[in-house]
DNA sequence: CTAGGATCATCAATT
DNA sequence: ATGATCCTAG
């Protein structure tokens, strides 16, 4: 078989051992997916159905090529089940969860959703937001999740410690309420999946028989609750392969546990080590940088990788006096190189935040260089397009609530805050669904027009929820559309014409989309349902639309390009507390600054033949203009590996690229900026102030800027930062302890 | 009661 | 840029 000739001796092995426990510890670069595609061709080859097979990967996008491969190779793998964990157990889910008390038809509640509905019993339970903020609430119920921890067993844990106590309760009254609504979040998809599995040990079972083969793609990246997961369905033939990387764990923030990985060998006794260290993909250089950053973290299973490959041109580095000149040095280098013949599909832009993102876009604008950004806010977060879910999650499941009570006024329809709080408060008295007391709104007294607009609504649901019942997506979303004039409301309640049509834009390729699934789905025979249509939408990612074949230079979080590669890689804002974030430094324990070293460490690994890293002096943070030192990581990587350029004859260049658009920015803003309300600040230069965020400061300038004046100060162990004075609240101290 | 405007605080990474 | 909050005018 040919699979073989082009494969290493441990890539081989690690194709042929299939039976039994796998760790692939596979380092960047070591073609890893080459070896998990081949690996399954090998054992349908051998005899093993495609039907058998399950590879759960880490985004669907990943799965799809993962199958698309596996067909070239064998003319057939249609049947190999390769999915990420979220789509795989929805998918059980869907199937088997009546088992344990939900509907089938059960909605997925994103980020957004989840936040609305704990905002929501926060305030029913009079619990102070400010002291107890949703999303820390939230936070703590996903950690929880992530251990299995049920609200009962977290209840019982608390302890007489009042904030356990309260939070156990809030779990609790979340994880009812989600279920009266008939919903989950993203972690209940995993987590109702293994409590599936635990309960009704028949549809386990059904699972065990028919994944007989189990490969799990960046092992390093699953928490506590898949490796649960991955551990029952392989219990019974124990043929689990793990694939991953302990120096690209970049997820622990969101309950990834590096321990999955480095205690692999201990929870599946008998289990095979294989190491990939080849590296294919960088030069030498590259690589040599890599593993210099790496190596001075603690907690590693240690590996080197190597390459074949030639050293290659230097790292180049950059250090530009603002952010925004940082951004002009990147688009020149992309022109330059452009010129000399690359493609812009050769470059990618990575930087710790998605914020960051804009003023390169701005840059990219300008000197008319076709870009995507990966990420930032995404197309199905965006409030109209959301707007037009909301119909389609309460027209699929009238339990919905949050949908529900999301679209009740939208578009407006004079049913305002009080109306709603009234016909909150009757549903719960009555214990019935938001919806059915809309319905019987009558029986609810003091409501405008005795409830006629809600009547109206609840009607206008019914009508769409008929409709629904025998038409298509696309065609129930226009229908909504219709009924609702929702475009036509967006253009006269949007005061910016453009934005206005951007959202009318999203809204009609919504409308599109929805149309593609269709012919999707009747292509590859599979359900075109609306609860298909929401679930599809529900767990795409960014990253899973992006197609290499543009021509053009993709942005994105270093995050989002775990697993992908690029000829010539930007590394903007390498500066500490940019990258590594001022919250890793400012953690305790290493662990924060540790995985911001192995991020660091993906970040150069996506780079085939050229790294570019770049750094800016003074940058716009938030609201101030903060003076950070450069990386730490840069100090990790030997500096003969490096070239420093242009630091300071480039400058001099800058304020040559064509001034139009940027300028009339520049321009607008200083227009927007609201008049000081004082004269000069209260304080002098030498001065102790105190700062909210950084705490007291000595004041080192103060200097007329504009109407204001900008106040130079420097906090002790946190560096200088520059502030408004009209703006910033300093509040001038004695200068003590 | 509701709509609409102004003001203010906030802001990592993602399925 | 967005949401929460407060104010004013119908």
């Amino acid at each position: 078989m040919d699979i073989f000739t082009s494969l290493n001796p441990a890539q081989r092995e690690a194709v042929m051992a299939t039976e039994g426990p796998l760790l692939l510890l596979a380092g960047a670069g070591s073609g890893k997916t080459r070896v998990l595609v081949n690996r399954i061709a090998y054992m349908v080859y051998n005899g093993v159905r495609p039907f058998n097979i399950l590879a759960i990967t880490f985004t669907n996008k990943a799965a799809r090529e993962m199958k698309e491969r596996i067909g070239k190779l064998l003319g057939e793998g249609g049947d190999v089940w390769a999915s990420t964990f979220h789509s795989m157990c929805v998918r059980i889910l869907r199937r088997d969860i009546e088992k344990i008390g939900y509907d089938g038809k059960f909605t997925i509640y994103d980020t957004e959703d989840v936040a609305k509905l704990m905002k929501q019993i926060l305030k029913e339970r009079n619990v102070n937001d400010k002291l107890l903020p949703a999303q820390t609430v939230l936070g703590v119920i996903g950690r929880k999740k992530d251990m299995l921890i049920t609200p009962q067993m977290y209840i019982n844990d608390a302890g007489s410690d009042f904030r356990e106590q309260q939070l156990a309760e809030l779990y609790d009254a979340y994880q009812k309420r989600l279920r009266a609504n008939n919903a989950l979040d993203f972690d209940d998809l995993i987590f109702q999946t293994v409590e599936l599995f635990r309960k009704k040990p028949e549809v386990l079972d059904r699972y065990q028989n028919r994944f007989l083969y189990i490969s799990v793609d960046e092992y390093q990246d699953t928490n506590y609750c898949q490796y649960q997961l991955v551990k029952l369905l392989s219990a019974k033939h124990g043929n689990i392969c793990v694939v991953g990387d302990d120096d690209q764990s970049i997820y622990g923030w969101r309950g990834a546990d590096i321990r999955n990985i480095l205690d692999f060998e201990k929870d599946f006794p008998g289990a095979r080590t294989i190491r990939l260290e080849q590296n294919y993909r960088s030069t030498s250089t590259i690589l040599d940088a890599a593993n210099a950053v790496i190596k001075n973290n603690r907690r590693r299973k240690g590996k080197t990788l190597w390459t074949e490959n030639l050293a290659g041109t230097p790292i180049m580095y950059h250090t530009a006096r603002t952010d925004i000149e940082e951004a002009a040095f990147v688009v020149g280098e992309i022109k330059e190189k452009k010129a000399e013949g690359a493609a812009y599909r050769d470059f990618s832009v990575l930087y710790r935040m998605n914020a960051q993102s804009r003023l390169i876009e701005d840059h990219l604008v300008r000197e008319s260089v076709p870009y995507r950004v990966v990420g930032g806010v995404r197309f199905y977060e965006r409030r109209e397009v959301k707007d037009v879910l909301a119909y389609l999650k309460a027209i699929n499941n009238p339990l919905d609530d949050i949908s529900l009570r999301r679209i009740l006024n939208v578009p407006r329809r004079g049913i305002g805050e009080e109306t709603e709080n009234r016909i909150s408060a009757y549903a719960m008295e009555m214990e019935v669904p938001f919806y059915d007391a809309m319905e019987s709104c009558g029986e609810i007294g003091g409501l405008p027009y005795n409830g006629k607009r809600v009547k109206e609504f609840a009607n206008l649901m019914e009508g769409l929820t008929a409709y629904a019942a025998e038409k298509p997506v696309a065609e129930v979303i226009q229908e909504v559309l219709k009924q609702t004039d929702y475009v036509n409301e967006l253009h006269s309640t949007e005061h910016d014409k453009d934005v206005a049509k951007d959202r009318a834009g999203n809204v009609l390729e919504l409308l599109a989309k929805a149309e593609e699934f269709e012919k999707q789905a009747e292509k590859e025979n599979t359900s075109a349902s609306l609860a298909a249509f929401l679930e599809e939408v529900a767990l795409v990612a960014d990253i899973d639309n992006y197609a290499e074949g543009h021509d053009a230079v993709v942005l994105m979080t270093v995050h989002s390009a775990k697993g992908l590669e690029f000829n010539t890689v930007f590394l903007a804002g390498f500066e500490e507390h940019v990258f590594p974030t001022s919250r890793s430094i400012f953690d305790t324990s290493e662990t924060g600054l540790e995985e911001e070293r192995r991020l660091c460490y993906v970040a150069i690994t996506r780079a085939r033949e050229r790294l570019f890293i770049t750094n800016a002096r003074s940058r716009r943070l938030f609201h101030e203009t903060a003076y950070n030192q450069p990386s730490r990581f840069l100090k990790e990587i030997p500096v003969n590996l490096v070239e420093t350029v242009g630091t300071e004859t480039r400058n001099s260049e800058f304020p040559r690229f064509s001034p139009l658009a940027g300028n009339m920015r520049l321009l607008q803003k200083a227009h927007t900026m609201p008049a000081p309300k004082t004269g000069p600040p209260a304080y002098v230069e030498g001065d102790s102030v105190l700062q909210k965020k950084y705490g007291k400061g000595k004041v080192l300038a103060i200097k007329p800027a504009g109407a204001d004046y900008e106040v130079t100060v420097e906090f002790p162990g946190i560096g200088q930062k520059k502030f408004m004075a009209h703006l910033s609240n300093l509040e001038k101290t004695n200068g003590d302890d």
